[in-house]
DNA sequence: GGGTTACGGTTTTTT
DNA sequence: ACCGTAACCC
């Protein structure tokens, strides 16, 4: 390939520190693999002397294959690698100079995790509070936080000063709560570091933050390894500068000197990595650090050999938005076009019914299916599209799954939870059973587990009568394989309860492309297993539960793809940052709603990032907001830049995105979607799935396979048209009928439906857990802390008015005798959690010594019968002033306190109100009387001002009634769809029960 | 125009 | 749990 002439001028600039500013498509590659051909060849530097170095093991790979087309034999003595395994070559060198006897040991992410688990009950003394009260959530932003110390290089020192600054932080008035608190964790984070580098010490191990801080060290304190790599590198080469951390910047710039022979290329406006340190000054930094040399040069490449000029033009357009950015002029290319990016304005029903039309007319003109992707800011986006494109017969590629998510995994991991009787222990025996026997044993089976207090499996079986022998032998398996659980190995366990938990034979049973995907996964999982069994020998099986549990709650491990992925032709769907280095003949960006892309930012009660005046540069007075929204600009800058010759943008109506709102229509044609989208009917898109199976087959010439797919697709044609199917030996029966009777089995709702104030939210936030809850009545996980604190609060008060106490030390020593350290994995988390009930409870006290009162009634059970269903329920106080009118109190232990006009709205009032208005209570004459409460209030505990009341009139009491009996009917008519919101992280069926996410 | 409420969204991933 | 915009109110 001929070089133009800012590239020839980037390739024979002489020596010393050079900065190729390349913009996307600009032939970064070529330029500098020429360049180090031009280094031995013309200016006879060895090719040992030369070091190139990369983020990611793919970019070196990449690298060192186009050094040897390039170079020949003299490229591979170069040392190409990624930064982090050239750290690691150069420890194995030295490591006697840092006193290390062996190899350490590489911690994945499980690994940590479970490590700082593992120690967290050490831990002295915690000062976030959130810490305490969540110690996963604490472990997570731990690891971040330590990871965030070594990219910014911090001594011991700098630590100890910073904790200083932190003090005084937080003891100054004016800082907000959020900030405050902030800055607890960051003091939590430097005293734990040092305690976190001693863990993994004892155990030979390092993680990857200590590579790069090793060799820092070393260069830092050894005179001669400095001087011995600074002598054996002359020249150094970093590509995708933008993307480095402070800590690799130094690194290399310690290296290079005295010559400061470095070559470094980048892309400001490509930095979109800045959450795992990338420092976005790098480029500029780089720039006034060398500024002086006299052999310094600036080469921007902005000829760009990838996108038409209209395509460029609006890329151009965006990104001149963002401030501070080098100079380097526009990218600009000589491919004309008359097509204008465009874009579609409508729902988002609309945008996936014209993503197919716009990939259709790709197709009739001819162009391969993997010439055209479709980028999204977020993965459930990618989810949706490619669900949507499966579902109408386009064939496309979109990898994302967790290890963890995987069904067949989580088949197995619920082995685990059976085995190590851990809190999700009845829901896997419920969710392994369904899958292999059906729901209706399945819920024969949940009274019994319900029972089941000790978790005994051998209990279960006794109360149980086997009618169906291969349930019977299958449930005796289980048994015997936890009766040998102290004298095996867990690899040996892993090995039985794959096979017992069925995800061998019943997923690998034809032989078909599905199946060797699913044994590559399996064999995955093993990998994982035996990395643990080889760090830790003598684990017992509990620890190996709780370290399974950890990686499940961590779940970063992503399945990975087979050699079989790239020989697949279909739609390429990715996230913006996978698509980072690729290039497509046509792109579509749809979704581009506001607070979609760019996202909202969010200042989270966990912090996720040092202060901006920690980090070793400088952002002026821009804010953390005014960062996110760029890096977001720069993110979409990367995604339209992939486009070569047609780029498609889909949005709203309303609510655009800020970065397409107010573009012209000379960068952008805008055009209404006319399409309305329909559903597409669910046998069809059966067919289509096994129409993709198909092509697979035919792909990978599993002509078997083939043959019995054309068989499947012609039964479910069959059932479509009213045919009884031939099934004959079809190996896909079982799951095309579980696929056409999903959802259609038999749910009995109890004539007598029984509703309460709960139950009728449940219903309200998500029918389908309801319907889990009250009708499959699947069992719940154990008791979580936070249920156990709210009960014990509540057993307390009614004892103390009922027993007529009146001082503050009879409630708090009542709470002595209630509360109990069972339940609780964390020393800390008990002892918040016993803080918080005593801070509830001396709040309480306040309030009742300002309003004195003995209740009538505590704990009062009440039933009353509205049309078409029956109401159960508790309230907590009732009190009956000196004139006659009742009132009627409930604790909330709840963080979160319901503001006074939006008590109205709240279900639970208003059941206590319909209660006293439908069955009344009794009072002196011991006759029940109807009557309209007046007042009900709820006691926030947790706030300083407790009491929030409302009262409720006729009217709206009729109001509220008409509304529970719609929901009774709901229910009565089957209505079970799931509703999907922020609730689902809180939802005990998530992990292993609900279809939206299993 | 300024304040309030309703609503619709809600991470990226490498070593 | 938290953010940004549209719609509404005055």
């Amino acid at each position: 390939m001929q070089l133009n002439a800012q590239q020839l001028k980037a390739k024979e600039h002489p020596s010393g520190p050079l900065l190729i500013l390349a913009g996307a498509g600009t032939g970064k590659t070529t330029t500098i693999v020429q360049r180090m051909a031009f280094l031995i060849s013309e200016l006879n530097v060895e090719p040992s002397s030369i070091l190139a170095l990369t983020f990611s093991v793919k970019a070196a790979d990449h690298l060192k294959e186009k050094l040897v087309e390039k170079i020949g034999a003299d490229g591979e003595n170069i040392h190409a690698s990624t930064f982090h395994s050239f750290a690691q070559s150069v420890i194995d060198e030295f490591k006697s100079e840092l006193k290390l006897l062996y190899r350490p040991n590489l911690m994945n992410d499980s690994e940590i995790n479970f490590l700082i688990r593992e120690h967290f009950n050490e831990l002295d003394y915690i000062h976030s509070a959130l810490f305490r009260r969540n110690p996963i959530d604490a472990i997570k932003t731990l690891k971040t936080i330590f990871d965030q110390f070594r990219e910014e290089l911090f001594t011991d020192e700098k630590l100890s000063q910073l904790f200083t600054q932190c003090k005084e932080t937080i003891n100054r008035d004016g800082a907000d709560e959020k900030e405050r608190e902030h800055y607890l964790q960051l003091m939590d984070a430097i005293q734990i570091y040092p305690l976190y580098q001693q863990w993994k010490k004892d155990e030979n191990r390092i993680d990857y933050g200590d590579m790069i801080s090793n060799l820092w060290r070393l260069i830092l304190n050894s005179d001669n390894v400095k001087a011995q790599l600074q002598q054996r590198y002359t020249h150094i080469i970093v590509d995708e500068f933008q993307d480095n951390n402070h800590a690799l910047s130094q690194v290399i710039n310690v290296i290079a000197q005295p010559q400061n022979n470095i070559t470094v290329v980048g892309d400001d406006d490509q930095c979109i990595y800045s959450f795992r340190g990338a420092n976005i000054q790098n480029v500029s930094g780089f720039k006034s650090r060398y500024y002086g040399s006299p052999e310094y040069a600036e080469i921007p490449l902005m000829e760009n050999y990838r996108s038409t000029k209209p395509i460029l033009k609006l890329a151009n357009e965006i990104i001149q938005f963002n401030p501070d950015r080098v100079k380097k002029g526009e990218l600009h290319s000589q491919k004309e076009s008359s097509f204008i990016p465009k874009l579609y304005e409508g729902s988002k029903d609309q945008q996936t019914a014209q993503l197919k039309v716009e990939i259709e007319s790709y197709i009739a003109s001819g162009v391969p299916l993997n010439q055209i992707a479709i980028l999204s800011r977020t993965h459930k986006n990618c989810k949706l599209a490619s669900e949507f494109l499966s579902k109408n017969r386009i064939k496309n590629q979109y990898y994302s799954e967790r290890l963890f998510d995987n069904k067949l995994i989580k088949d197995v991991i619920c082995g685990f939870q059976i085995l190590g009787k851990t809190s999700y222990w009845g829901q896997s025996i419920y969710r392994l059973i369904k899958n292999k026997f059906g729901g209706e044993l399945a819920f024969e089976f949940t009274e019994k587990l319900k029972y089941n207090k000790s978790r005994s499996l051998s209990e279960l079986v006794e109360n149980y009568n086997f009618n169906n022998e291969t349930f019977h032998l299958w449930f005796n398996e289980i048994i015997s394989i936890s009766e040998i659980l102290p004298e095996n190995d867990i690899l040996k366990i892993t090995e039985r309860i794959v096979k017992w938990s069925g995800v061998y034979k019943d997923n690998i049973h034809v032989e078909n492309h599905q199946s060797e995907i699913n044994i590559q996964i399996l064999n995955q999982l093993l990998t994982h297993i035996t990395n643990y069994e080889q760090s830790y020998p003598n684990s017992d099986f509990n620890q190996f539960v709780r370290y399974i549990n950890i990686s499940w709650e961590v779940n970063d491990i992503a399945v990975e793809p087979t050699w079989a992925d790239d020989v697949i032709n279909g739609v390429q769907i990715m996230t913006v940052h996978q698509s980072k280095g690729k290039e497509f003949s046509h792109v579509i960006i749809p979704f581009l709603v506001s607070a979609g892309f760019p996202l909202n930012y969010q200042n989270k009660a966990l912090i996720q990032f040092l202060p901006a005046n920690w980090r070793n540069w400088e952002v002026g007075d821009r804010s953390m907001k005014d960062l996110h929204i760029e890096e977001e600009r720069r993110i979409f800058y990367v995604a339209i830049t992939r486009a070569e010759n047609s780029l498609v943008l889909m949005t709203t109506e309303k609510r655009q995105s800020n970065f397409i709102k107010n573009i012209s229509s000379e960068f952008l044609e805008r055009e209404k979607i006319m399409i309305e989208s329909k559903e597409v009917e669910k046998l069809d898109t059966l067919i289509s799935m096994f129409e993709n199976k198909l092509l697979d087959a035919i792909t990978f010439e599993k002509w078997n396979d083939a043959y019995h797919l054309v068989h499947s697709i012609q039964c479910i044609k069959d059932v479509k048209n009213g045919v009884t199917p031939e099934w004959n030996d079809n190996p896909y029966k079982v799951e095309i009928e579980e696929n056409i009777y999903a959802n259609e089995e038999v749910v009995n709702i109890p004539t007598e439906l029984s509703l309460s104030a709960t139950k009728i939210s449940t219903y309200d936030k998500c029918p389908l857990q309801y319907r889990f809850k009250e009708i499959d009545k699947i069992p719940l996980l154990v008791k979580k802390p936070y249920f156990q604190l709210g009960s014990v609060i509540h057993k307390v008060l009614e004892i103390f008015h009922e027993k007529k106490m009146s001082t503050q030390n009879e409630l708090l020593s009542l709470l002595d005798q209630y509360w109990t350290t069972e339940g609780f994995e964390y020393k800390q988390e008990e002892q918040q959690f016993k803080k918080d009930a005593v801070v509830m409870l001396e709040n309480y006290f306040a309030y009742f010594q300002a309003n004195p009162v003995h209740p009538q009634f505590v704990e009062e059970a009440f039933s009353f019968k509205l049309k078409n269903c029956t109401i159960n329920g508790k309230c907590d106080r009732i009190d009956v002033t000196e004139d006659g009118h009742v009132e009627i109190y409930d604790y909330k232990t709840s963080k979160k306190q319901i503001a006074s006009k939006d008590l109205k709205k709240d279900i639970q009032l208003a059941v206590y109100a319909l209660f006293l208005l439908h069955d009344g209570i009794e009072l002196i004459d011991g006759k029940k009387q109807k009557m309209i409460a007046e007042k009900l209030a709820l006691l926030s505990l947790r706030h300083e001002e407790i009491e929030t009341s409302v009262k409720f009139e006729l009217d709206e009491l009729v109001e509220k009634k008409d509304v529970i009996e719609a929901i009774a009917d709901k229910i009565r008519s089957k209505d079970f769809d799931a509703k999907i919101g922020h609730h689902c992280d809180y939802c005990e069926f998530k992990d292993l029960i609900c279809p939206e996410f299993n």
